[in-house]
RNA sequence: GGCCCGUUCGUCUAGUGGUUAGGACAUCUGGUUUUCAUCCAGGCAACAGGAGUUCGAUUCUCCUACGGGCUACCA
């Protein structure tokens, strides 16, 4: 059995976007769940735009994403001789022809000329001019084409190198590529490289066009439209495993499942099907797929992912985390909702102040502190019990002075349970930021 | 314009020549909750349109509409 061997081949002319990332995980996972390999080649022949920054942060995305590449990485920028090696060969065997590079009509005229090669000439293929180029793709089906529609395009540029869709077919037989697993934007490049693989008298690989995917608005994603580079989901807090997740199940299923972890997408690849229509992005589903892979996580796992200096995987910094997890879905939030717990809080929103501490306030806080300095044991049930009782003996809502605690505790209005969060920051904290608080609105009052 | 490809709830999708057309996200309504979130229960919601083929089409064929791609001495 002949290995299956397939390439990912993006040009370093920007960041990796999601698009990418998806098509070549379809080509990794191809390979990989038929225990195959998987090359990455960076194609920089476009020296004007090609830059090596971008073909680091490329690699570095693939790796935070977890695909990995086999043997090294093919740069095309080192193979001008093979390609021109091949330029030659196919001139020798009359299958391309020199000629001024006029339109490719009017440049036709030169088939069968033998014009000699100066720095002013370009080299085309030589096209069949009749018949059709047929070939079954494994995501769209049989596609067909009238070989007339085809133009004699150019493989060698005036400057004498190569061009795209000659580079590519050299360098899928050199790497003995199995097959082309790419985005469908390349179907019409197909048929001229199946021609070029033909004329060259080579096995022309399987192919297969993954739809590309659309943005929320519905129209193409592409670095010039909106799309977000890989690296920028990972700064936005969202988890390597979340996305692959979510990138797979946009536009490949099998039956209901949603959930598919690194084992389980090579495993069950081949018995998926792959849509043949474009796919638009969803972040609200990219978003739900991180918070089910934040739920799976252990609180040591999650502490090491979350990665920030205030959860150094000390007991409070547990129960920290362990509180707060239900209320977060990207690594990012743990950051802003866990603020609170390890820093008193600076600066106030004028419009919560205004909203939620009213004529008494101050008074209800004033008692409140006091009982709840008075209590012996510190813990929740206790502390429920007073603020419970002082809510009573005051005749007034838990939301008239609940709101307010939790607002000079925690400077939101929105946080875990109050007493929770009194508990765990303990007596003295509690204590302290209740005084702080009630100077400062102390003084809010006077001023208006 | 030419050529290629596509079209199931708002979105990602399952599925079949005869189904109450299924799931997930979002949304809505309840429940839990001291807030927010989580969680639980339930609801709304789709076969682009028109002709055929057929006893019967969402499913097969054709046309139209719409969407996407390509049409470079870019990749």
């Amino acid at each position: 059995m002949s290995l299956v061997k397939t390439r990912f081949a993006p040009s370093p002319t920007g960041y990796l976007h999601i698009g990418g990332a998806r098509t070549a995980l379809f080509a990794w996972l191809y390979a990989k769940s038929q225990e195959g390999e998987c090359l990455l080649r960076i194609e920089d022949t476009d020296k004007e735009r090609s830059k090596d920054e971008y073909t680091r942060e490329i690699i570095e995305s693939f790796k935070w994403l977890g695909v990995e590449f086999d043997n090294k990485v093919v740069y095309q920028s080192n193979n001008a001789d093979r390609y021109k090696e091949v330029i030659d060969q196919l001139l020798e065997l009359g299958s391309a022809y020199v000629c001024n590079g006029e339109d490719p009509e009017t440049d036709k005229e030169y088939r069968d000329q033998n014009l000699p090669r100066d720095n002013k000439t370009v080299v085309r293929f030589k096209m069949p001019e009749e018949g059709t180029t047929v070939y079954a793709d494994i995501v769209k089906g049989q596609i067909e084409v009238a070989n007339e529609q085809l133009d004699d395009f150019i493989i060698e540029r005036s400057d004498g190198s190569a061009t795209y869709n000659l580079c590519v077919v050299v360098d899928d037989i050199d790497s003995n590529i199995s097959h082309v697993i790419r985005g469908d934007d390349h179907v019409n490049n197909t048929f001229k490289q199946i021609n070029v693989f033909k004329a060259l008298n080579k096995n022309v690989p399987i192919y297969g066009h993954v739809p590309m995917i659309l943005g929320e608005d519905g129209k193409r994603l592409s670095k010039r439209h909106g799309a977000l580079g890989v690296r920028e989901y990972a700064d936005l807090g969202i988890l390597p495993e979340a996305l692959k997740n979510y990138l797979l199940r946009l536009g490949w299923s099998l039956g209901d499942d949603e959930i598919f972890t690194g084992d389980d997408m090579k495993k069950n690849f081949q018995s998926g099907i792959l849509n043949k229509s474009p796919a638009t992005f969803s972040m609200d589903k990219l978003l739900w797929f991180n918070k089910y892979y934040l739920d799976q996580m252990s609180i040591d796992q999650l502490m090491k992912v979350v990665a920030l200096k205030d959860f150094d995987g000390g007991e409070y910094s547990k129960t920290v985390l362990e509180t707060i997890r239900d209320r977060c879905s990207t690594l990012n939030e743990f950051s802003t909702n866990s603020d609170y717990f390890f820093k008193d809080p600076k600066d106030y929103d004028p419009s919560l102040l205004t909203k939620h501490c009213k004529e008494h306030t101050f008074n209800h806080l004033s008692l409140l502190k006091e009982q709840l300095e008075a209590l012996e044991i510190w813990e929740q049930a206790h502390i429920k019990e007073v603020i419970d009782r002082v809510v009573s003996d005051l005749g007034i809502g838990f939301g008239k002075i609940g709101l307010p605690l939790r607002l000079a505790l925690t400077a939101t209005v929105n946080s875990p349970s109050i007493d929770l969060v009194c508990d765990i920051l303990g007596k003295e904290i509690t204590s302290r930021r209740l005084e702080s608080f009630l100077i400062k609105i102390k003084n809010l009052k006077t001023d208006q």
